[in-house]
DNA sequence: ACGTTTCAGTGAACCGCTTCACAAGGGTTT
DNA sequence: AAACCCTTGTGAAGCGGTTCACTGAAACGT
């Protein structure tokens, strides 16, 4: 049947209709509420034959209920939180929900308003992996939505669960190591946040480095490959260049292979470097980055089946405790 | 002031009610129509007070459009497409719009289905980058929303935009290069797809094979690292090793890549491997992956226009032609 | 035989905004 | 002064579902 008007859709009444029934009770039948299996039958037949599909915005105004969960993440920029954003898209669409994904590109004030424009659209839970985890937002969000934190955990909040990064110990691994390998001098590359200059991966660096009796020189990168490279080409250029690059992405230290491979410096014969996150390209490097690893799939499952419950109803209320481990590769020489 | 309660929002009555006007004076005053200067700042003012935002679900339902745009991504595990999707998101929300970004995950059954739901979330247009190009459905779409495709460019319906890559001409510079390179025999990976297995990608590669005299041995290889893996490793530890690999997505590469290193086989020495897309981290590989390169920003920023032009209502109907450029790096050696 | 409970289904209000048709008032034209 | 327009604003009807309070009939217990 040629159709040359993209004819209008159909709506609950015109099922109704056909069915000799109330709206109310096609509402209720399409869900499989309140009504006889017979009439269920009835109702999914019509509807079929009327290619009736219910309204999602209607729905949503009447229902309060979206079926999608948003996704805020930190800065998509990062190639591994792209990673974690498809990851989670997939594994919510496996559970029939929908993500809606938005990017705080690192800047707190647009994480806030995204944040609010989320739970305005009436999504049914929020995964965030705060820029800005002490903002006060949080906790009024969560006090009306299931709130999803992934990341240091630092939200002082109701949420609906947790999956935390044990940062401090990542830090340990990555600055023991480095110092069992003989390095003493060290950049640390952390992205740069607009605010939360505190966070507590940075601090937790600089406890350990001062207990491990490291020297660290501490400075900030944009998110980019660009960008970051411009800032490992300044570390690299400098006076007196570090043994080694801690980096608190791999991303990060993909700027730095760069800005090595621009000055003609060998990775790790001239400069060592440690990635954190363990993305998948990490291992294709030459040399292999070493890093720290966190179970992405892991952290993936443990965040949408948070979200997930809280959205039906069920409360969980958990918090998850990432452990990370050392994927040593070939990115740290002996010094 | 302590909000121990949720307070409920305000809405568009409580505002009217608050400057002495009616709802309908309200909504048009927010939007800047119909009514005074004057009115307009006093009711701006009223809302400020009252803390009022105008709930986009509701006005979602009222007048048919979100703001929103849908993007309808192929598949999302291969990197180049989600450097795509991020570069889309960011660009719309710099124009104040949304993407709801969907994976079709290579399936054009869930292509269609997603395809829909869009619809039915009443995006205000649609970016696709179409598995099943073919599919009557975008004809459907294209007559009532905004369709903007990019790929190869074959929908045949009254899109508002499309974003065209010269597959021929990708083709042929990537064939000729490995041919003037001394190259033969040549393995082709490309990308499995559920259907449409004559790719116009896929046909070029063929009548190009045959023009240059070249010896090619298509095989498809699953999307993800660890399965285009797997495919590399048997197209290299097979009886007769071809001398070189052209992929056809640079993810596909960094498989061959991987596997070439699991078999203690040397890119290029042992084989020549050419990628198609350019990804950020082809540059950073050793040897760095020469690759077919389109100008991603210049799609994105295509792609973003068109659509957006389109929901505003203004009718482009533009096709733009991206044309690749060789992007020679190490990873083909003269054979 | 009668009151009570359960089941299947109904009607109407509502979710919060937009938009259409129309009206009141003031300014111009003829 | 009548006729016309323009501007600013109003009232009410949607948009397409959901949900609450309620009804009529059948089933049940005694």
């Amino acid at each position: 049947m040629p159709r040359s008007q993209p004819r209008k859709r159909a709506t609950i009444r015109e099922v109704a209709q056909a069915t000799g029934l109330s709206p109310a009770a096609v509402s209720y039948a399409l869900r499989g509420l309140q009504v006889s299996e017979e009439t269920i039958e009835r109702v999914r037949q019509a509807a079929a034959e009327l290619g009736y599909e219910a309204d999602p915005i209607a729905r949503a105004l009447a229902s309060g209920r979206t079926g999608m969960i948003g996704l805020l993440c930190g800065s998509l920029e990062d190639l591994w939180q792209q990673s974690l954003a498809f990851g989670i898209g997939r594994a919510l669409r496996d559970k029939d929900r929908y993500a809606l994904i938005l990017d705080a590109a690192g800047d707190p004030a647009r994480e806030r308003t995204l944040a609010r424009q989320l739970r305005d659209q009436r999504v049914d839970g929020l995964i965030v992996q705060p820029v800005d985890p002490a903002a006060p937002l949080w906790a009024q969000l969560a006090e009306t939505l299931p709130v999803v934190a992934i990341g240091d955990a630092l939200i002082d909040a109701r949420t609906a669960g947790e999956v935390v990064f044990d940062n401090r110990r990542g830090v340990t691994l990555a600055l023991e190591y480095l110092r069992d390998k003989g390095h003493r001098r060290i950049a640390v590359l952390t992205p740069t946040r607009s605010s939360t200059p505190d966070r507590p991966a940075d601090v937790h660096v600089i406890a350990e480095a001062n207990r491990l009796g490291l020297d660290i020189d501490v400075m900030t990168a944009p998110h980019g490959l660009a960008a970051t490279t411009e800032v490992a080409r300044a570390m690299l250029s400098g006076a007196s260049r570090p043994g080694a690059a801690f980096c608190f992405s791999d991303s990060i230290a993909y700027g730095v292979y760069a800005a090595a491979a621009e000055l003609g410096l060998r990775v790790p014969d001239d400069i060592s470097v440690m990635g954190y996150d363990d993305h998948p390209m990490s291992g294709l490097l030459t040399p292999g980055l070493t890093t720290v690893n966190w179970d992405i799939d892991g952290i993936v499952r443990a965040a949408v089946r948070l979200v997930v419950a809280a959205a039906d109803g069920q409360h969980r209320r958990r918090r998850i405790i990432q452990a990370p481990e050392l994927r040593e590769r070939g990115s740290v020489s002996r010094r």
